[in-house]
RNA sequence: GCCGGAGUAGCUCAGCUGGUAGAGCAACGGAUUUGUAAUCCGUAGGUCGUGGGUUCGAGUCCCGCCUCCGGCUCCA
């Protein structure tokens, strides 16, 4: 048979021949630096035979930044780990072991606790093994006779991943370690020139909170030491990143032991919130929404109606006032859909946007608080539309257009998720086939990528939402746009058509920036503290050089602050040098030295960063005014 | 909520096997009047997260709780 290289010629191979037998024919070398072969653009096991006509790529350990090189080699660190654990902790059961981005995990089950110790014992058992040399042997074998291993083995966890493993059963064996596995994985461990294991965590078997609780191992492998030394230098540098961190720094926002999950705005995080606020109402005018204002809460018989008391009670905060029930909402839209049952409708008002920044309670667990990214008491750009069912595709795509437009204004990059329906919902397949038929549409008509997402959608129903990430790379959900013909039916309500028959309208749901807390706090990690001047809590820093200059510093921030920009003098008898330094380390975008030397006809300005100019005041401030514009 | 870790001054952190709690920055006072990333001197500041226990004696050892961090589950 014959396979054709990258560089289009082909090369003449026995029938059957593996991928390691192609590395052979081409180059001892390359044989010896094999670590996986691509045929026809998908990985497969150097151990696997090669098909006649295929178009093969042998990748090396010299590929050491290729995603799929990097993979096989995780996928063949996390093996010794499991390796290490079971002759370091003997009674050892061990589960999974896939390589993630950035690294691998293996989760085990330990005979006895173990704590985070047991991570550099780990990291020399591995380290050992490599030295003494370990090399991968890969087979086949039934479905049966693979249970009976594992049974017999004491491994429950693998004997019950027999049952579901898709395809072929195989085997990998490295030293005395047997392991399940679809592979591929390298010939030997020698590419394995760095590996380093980073913290400890539970992990429910397969992912099932009613399951047993392992212990899930994470570490990282390369193949260059220095390329670990570069990815634990990353990690670092996104530390600095971290929203927490920063809000900390320039005074944005804070949080106190005695409200868990509730933020707390400083002035200067608060000039952030209201510009977004200012946005919000200014585009909301703009688009045809109308501002309502909701109650913050309600008697329990709300919630049964709008399905939340069977759904979403254990998240919601509750109260019992003189014998009744109450609920904290934790979402605007049942409050919505009473306000709209409150007054007779006719098609004519359709589609109706209400909009609402209301504030939000929800009893998230202890355990997933984090900063501003996951609080209990948050504030989203809300809005519900109560529309038509002809009318649900143009609502739908204004909808994502409004949302690009807020996207576009600060530069994100966002991953669209289609959520679709959860076990835990409500209403009949037919309600949902038609509900996720017409966001799939809406999507396909904006022509953006989207992945589709099983059972993530809300229980009422289906949900486009978008994603962006945080200085770890951990996605967020900012965005949602969702369809809902659930609550309308449930709250009876209805709009007077033209054949003055009564009808239910359908309902979106659409929070664009999502929770404001939460953009702030992507945001933040987004510029890493570098807001746009827009944003920038204070936009220029006036530093009069000696006593002299305070008045006509004074008089310069006056005249700016008449155009609307946050200015200020920092009159503090700190040298320049220092009040600079201040300047930088709290991130002003604008800092003017004013000293003997300047006058309105040549202002010395300096930007974040340290590019100094000379200008007049006049075209400072213009240029500020354009550059704060939204 | 679950698993692992942590909590010492406003912030960043030191405090070995139990023996009277420390530094830098910030704050405050004084001197300095400064030209593009830290002027100098001084002062003050802590029920060591919290409740209990062991001990002659606990920041340090043990137990409960709270909060935070990294994951899991869950989610805007």
């Amino acid at each position: 048979m014959r396979v054709i290289l990258p560089d289009s010629s082909e090369l003449e191979l026995p029938d059957g021949a593996t991928g390691l037998d192609a590395a052979r024919a081409i180059g001892p070398k390359l044989a010896e630096q094999a670590v996986l072969v691509r045929a026809n653009g998908s990985v497969r096991d150097l151990r696997l035979p090669l098909e006649d006509g295929e178009e093969i790529q042998i990748l090396t350990t010299r590929d050491r930044e290729d995603p799929d090189a990097l993979w096989v080699l995780r996928h063949s660190a996390a093996h010794l780990l499991a390796e290490a654990a079971r002759r370091l902790y003997p009674g050892t059961k061990v589960a999974i072991g896939p390589p993630i981005e950035n690294g691998f995990y293996y989760d085990f089950e330990f005979p006895e606790p173990v704590g985070e110790e047991a991570l550099e014992l780990l990291e020399e058992e591995i380290r050992r093994e490599i030295a003494e040399g370990r090399s991968w042997e890969r087979w086949e074998t039934s479905r049966d006779e693979a249970r009976r291993y594992f049974v017999e083995e004491g491994e429950p966890y693998k004997a019950e991943l027999v049952d579901t493993a898709e395809g072929d059963i195989s085997f990998y064996r490295q030293g005395d370690f047997v392991d399940l596995c679809r592979g591929p994985h390298l010939v030997n461990a020698e590419p394995i020139k760095a590996i380093k294991l980073l913290s400890l965590a539970g992990a429910y078997w397969r992912g099932d909170e009613a399951r047993p609780q392992l212990t899930r191992v994470y570490g990282t492998a390369f193949f260059d030491p220095e390329d670990l030394e570069g990815y634990l230098r990353r990690i670092e540098e996104a530390r600095r990143r971290d929203h927490r961190r920063l809000g900390k720094e320039l005074g944005l926002f804070d949080f106190s032991e005695l409200a868990p999950g509730m933020p707390f705005w400083h002035p200067r995080g608060m000039v952030i919130w209201n510009v977004l606020e200012d946005l919000r109402r200014r585009e909301n005018a703009r688009r045809g929404y109308e501002e309502v204002r909701t109650p913050q809460l309600y008697d329990s018989d709300l919630w049964r109606t709008s399905g939340h008391w069977d759904k979403f009670r254990e998240h919601m905060f509750q109260l019992e006032i003189e014998g009744r029930d109450y609920g904290l909402k934790p979402m605007n839209c049942p409050g919505h859909c009473l306000l709209y049952s409150l007054a007779p409708h006719s098609y004519r008002e359709l589609p109706l946007r209400i909009a609402e920044a209301g504030n939000l309670h929800r009893n998230e667990l202890s355990g997933v608080l984090h900063g501003l990214l996951r609080v209990r008491h948050f504030v989203q750009d809300d809005a519900h539309i109560f529309c038509t069912n002809e009318q649900i595709q143009d609502e739908l795509l204004a909808c994502l257009d409004y949302a690009y437009y807020l996207y576009d204004l600060f530069e994100l990059d966002i991953r669209v998720e289609l959520s679709l329906r959860p076990d835990n919902r409500l209403g009949t397949d037919q309600d949902w086939d038609f509900a996720e038929g017409e966001l799939v549409k809406a999507l396909a008509t904006t022509g953006l990528d989207y992945t589709p997402s099983e059972g993530e959608g809300s229980f009422y129903g289906p949900k486009i939402d978008l994603h962006m990430s945080d200085s770890l790379g951990r996605s967020w959900q900012l965005g949602t746009v969702q369809l809902d013909l659930q609550m309308p039916k449930r709250f009876g309500l209805g709009y007077q058509g033209d054949d003055n028959a009564e009808h239910t309208p359908a309902m979106i749901h659409r929070a664009l920036l999502g929770s404001l807390e939460r953009f702030v706090g992507v945001y933040v990690e987004h510029t890493g503290g570098d807001l746009p001047l827009v944003l920038a809590p204070e936009q220029v820093r006036i530093l009069p050089v000696a006593d002299s200059h305070l008045a006509d510093a004074e008089s310069l921030a006056d005249r700016l602050r008449a155009e609307g920009l946050r200015a200020r003098v920092d009159e503090r008898e700190e040298t320049l040098g220092k009040r600079i330094r201040d300047a930088e380390l709290e991130k002003v975008p604008y800092v003017v030295v004013w000293g003997d030397r300047e006058s309105l006809d040549s202002v010395s300005v300096r930007r974040r960063g340290g590019d100094q100019s000379v200008t007049s005041a006049d075209a400072l401030a213009e240029e500020l005014r354009a550059a704060a514009r939204l």
